[in-house]
DNA sequence: ATTCTTACA
DNA sequence: TGTAAGAA
């Protein structure tokens, strides 16, 4: 199945969508094409599908199903390997909000200083306001 | 060539 | 679990 075009989709960024059959895809992965779609059918993937139903592999889904060999290679079965993945993009997304929330943070922090250097008073001026004060006694 | 279903090691 | 054969 040669869908190899002009070397235009090659420099095209790593995230295309649905670019390979799945008979191309199940070479690139080292997996038979009914392995893909056991995998599809348990939840562990889903490509994209043309117009006429057929399915269609982006490099992120290659990704991921080296990710899967790794974890079944490690002894996981489908069903441990789908929750493994889903925690592992929870895990994602909340180390990525706390980037948000540390950077936030910080720029609060940035503020507040500078709160505090328009409220105080240089030591000069604030001994003559205390003399003042004291003379009134 | 791909799809899904069914069956087997 | 992964593979193969069947039919569409």
């Amino acid at each position: 199945m040669a869908s190899d075009i002009g070397g235009d989709s090659r420099h095209r960024a790593i995230q295309g969508r649905g670019v390979y059959v799945i008979s191309v895809a199940a070479e690139l992965a080292g997996m038979h094409p009914q392995t893909l779609r056991v995998y599809e059918r348990r939840g562990l993937l889903e490509p994209n599908r043309t117009g006429g139903g057929s399915r269609r592999y982006s490099e992120h889904d290659l990704e991921r199903l080296r990710r899967i060999a790794e974890l079944t290679d490690a002894g996981l079965n489908i069903e441990g390997v789908r929750r493994v993945i889903e925690l592992e993009a929870e895990l994602a997304e909340l180390r990525a909000q706390l980037e948000e929330e540390r950077e936030l943070a910080r720029l609060r922090e940035k503020e507040i200083h500078r709160q505090y250097r328009r409220d105080l008073v240089p030591l000069s001026q604030a001994v003559v306001h205390v003399k003042s004060v004291q003379i009134r006694r």
